[in-house]
RNA sequence: GGUCUCGUAGCUCAGUUGGAUAGAGCAAUAGCCUUCUAAGCUAUGGGUCGCAGGUUCGAAUCCUGCCGGGAUCACCA
């Protein structure tokens, strides 16, 4: 039962009694009672003074008088200027726990009548360099909403583009065939890594050539086009498109040792996805919409052949579609693979994680889908992220600070290994224990860092200053789990068991009050974070509960309780509150360890 | 220049569809380990919510203007 909705009804009702009249339900307005008040929810009498013509204090008084005498839950009210604050009565919320140790997957929506299928993509990596900070957010992102839509009850796909085929592409592959002397993959050097490296040597020297150029008097501009590297690296997507096989070879083994580099990265970061496409595969998708929406007049051609659409209309510029010589542009194959999702999938939702620095490109696809008829347009959304800066500002590879994906994962860990070993814990636990532990805490302090700030701010990351482990941090959170683990194994050894069902007419204090009403909250926070796609939402939330428990704990002893009632309500409260923890970092792709 | 977006404590961030005295963490200072893990707890200091108007019982939140930061406006992806 909701507790909400019933006192909403009982307001409604009572304002039907006292003055004659039914206010229309967006009137009345019950919100959690403020911490620094007493109360569990709290009627704000303002809008209602229409209909009772009164003071709001007089209002107030009256309605909880009527309240409390009329609704078996409700046992205290006091009035503040135009609040009214209601006290649900403490066995109510003792059941309420009860019916929460019962439920397996508290706050989960199980056997949604209609779920819906939804997809979302994310990660969406180039394969001509490794991944950096950026995509680690995007990364996180992506797989923590997916985790939290499922919790709504819908079914929900991960999918990932990879960006295979391009000029970029062919860039490192011309750079690898000049000076890569056939060095392969290795330990020390990942796929990833080694084509990058040849990415940004492709760079160099095309700046060198266009310096030279520049020197023998040729403007910058001219040189930027007529430095041999480009034409080479352009001759090679020309031969790439029809299909040399020499080229074609050479960019099948480059792509799998990148593929091979990502797969490490993804696996250490805890990231999967239901299917992969290629845009090598699809980017040739797309064309045919183009040209049903030039017979349908929707686009307008130009004299030199190209495809276009105009915006202006809808406050934007013209747009491209397709080029004089009739290929395709980005927005062609995404217009292309858009299509070919909501079909294959029959999805209901496709959710694009992506930077925000392509609004415009997704504002401009979903109207051009619209334009061109398809329903499904409105449900195509962008989840725009901000990007990550460090304090100087934007990464640029070109400068070398971008900060890579592994080495910070890598460094992570060590952190949290030196951490740990200050902190004298890790005596006694075997080497793979050890690293285990380490490890899950170390993810966990980066994985919070990121997602707990709103995804679509742009946050700042400062490499020098690592990563904090204490306060609101993913390792406070995680040390909390570990502490009422511990709890819960001592209880184990002492033979406790927990009761089915625990006293209601035990006293209990108003922190413990504030834990179970935070418990109530759970579903809530888990809806919310899905509406809005905010992992932030529910890190904000579990730091919040992991707060209060440690303050509870601190003051309250759990299994040094004489009364054994109450002893046994502590040991449930905190069992859930650590389900809850688990449950939520685990939305945040984040694990939590038994000790540590 | 057009469009979008952000601006809250020294720093990093919260702040529900407009609600009560704007909150955390870090950093600083002072305390708390013979009792369930001190990666914890307690206390103190720190604010013109960018600025100026407006809307109303009530604005960090909504509207307008201005200031400042970022993104974007390619026959690149």
């Amino acid at each position: 039962m909701d507790i909400e909705l019933m006192l909403k009804k009982a307001v409604l009702n009572a304002v039907g009694k006292l003055y004659e009249q039914t206010p229309d339900e967006k009137l009345i307005q019950i919100q959690k009672t403020r911490k620094d008040f007493d109360g569990d929810f709290t009627l704000v009498v303002f809008p209602l003074l229409r209909m009772s013509k009164k003071s709001p204090e007089q209002t107030a008084s009256e309605l909880g008088e009527y309240l409390k005498d009329n609704v078996e839950q409700i046992s205290e009210f006091n009035v503040i200027k135009g609040f009214l604050n209601l006290s649900i009565d403490k066995s109510f919320w003792i059941s309420y726990l009860n019916t929460v140790v019962q439920d397996d997957n508290y706050g989960f929506i199980k056997n949604k009548e209609n779920p819906k299928t939804i997809l979302i993509e994310y990660s969406s990596p180039n394969t001509n360099k490794p991944l950096h900070l950026g995509h680690i957010r995007n990364n996180l992102l992506g797989y923590s909403v997916a985790k939290i839509l499922e919790t709504q009850g819908d079914k929900v796909y991960k999918v990932n583009l990879v960006n295979d085929r391009g000029i970029h592409i062919c860039k490192s592959m011309l750079a690898y065939q000049k000076w890569g002397k056939g060095e392969k993959p290795s330990k020390e050097k990942k796929g990833d890594k080694l084509v990058g490296d040849y990415y940004v040597k492709f760079d160099q020297e095309y700046k060198k050539e266009i310096n030279d150029l520049v020197a023998k008097g040729q403007s910058e501009e001219n040189a930027k086009k007529n430095a041999l590297l480009i034409l080479e690296a352009q001759e090679m997507l020309r031969k790439w498109e029809s299909k040399d096989s020499e080229v074609i070879s050479l960019w099948k083994e480059m792509n799998q040792w990148v593929l091979a580099g990502f797969d490490v990265t993804y696996k250490n970061l805890g990231v999967d996805f239901d299917k992969v496409y290629f845009e090598s595969d699809t980017y040739k998708l797309g064309k045919k919409l183009i040209l049903e929406g030039l017979e349908k007049g929707v686009f307008v051609k130009k004299e030199d052949g190209s495809v276009w659409v105009d915006l202006t209309k809808e406050g934007l510029d013209q747009k491209i579609l397709l080029r004089s010589d009739g290929t395709s542009v980005y927005m062609t194959q995404d217009l292309g693979t858009a299509h070919q999702r909501f079909t294959d999938y029959n999805a209901d939702e496709a959710i694009y994680v992506v930077g925000n620095e392509q609004n415009y490109h997704f504002q401009v696809l979903k109207i051009v889908l619209g334009k061109l008829g398809f329903s499904w347009s409105e449900y195509l959304y962008h989840l725009s992220y901000g990007m990550v800066e460090l304090p100087e500002g934007k990464m640029k590879s070109r400068e070398g600070t971008v900060v890579d994906a592994d080495d910070l994962l890598n460094e992570m860990t060590l952190t949290a290994e030196e951490m740990s070993r200050e902190l004298g814990k890790l005596e006694g636990y075997s080497d793979s224990e050890k690293k285990q532990i380490i490890e899950t805490i170390g993810l966990g302090a980066l994985k919070y860092f990121i997602l707990k700030v709103d995804p679509k701010k742009t946050m700042t990351f400062d490499p020098k200053e690592s990563i904090d482990f204490n306060g609101n941090t993913g390792p406070f959170i995680q040390y909390t789990f570990a502490r009422i683990q511990s709890i819960i194994r001592k209880a184990n050894d002492k033979g406790m068991e927990l009761p089915i069902e625990l006293n209601s007419k035990i006293k209990i204090s108003n922190k413990e009050l504030q834990l179970i009403k935070l418990i109530y909250s759970y579903p809530e926070v888990l809806k919310e974070a899905a509406n809005d796609y905010s992992p932030a939402q529910i890190a904000n939330y579990i730091f919040d509960l992991a707060k209060e428990f440690n303050q509870f704990y601190h003051d309250h002893p759990i299994l040094g309780e004489d009364d054994k009632s109450i002893s046994e309500f502590r040991l449930h409260l905190s069992k859930q509150l650590g389900e809850i923890i688990k449950s939520g970092m685990g939305l945040l792709g984040i694990n939590v360890p038994d000790r540590m």
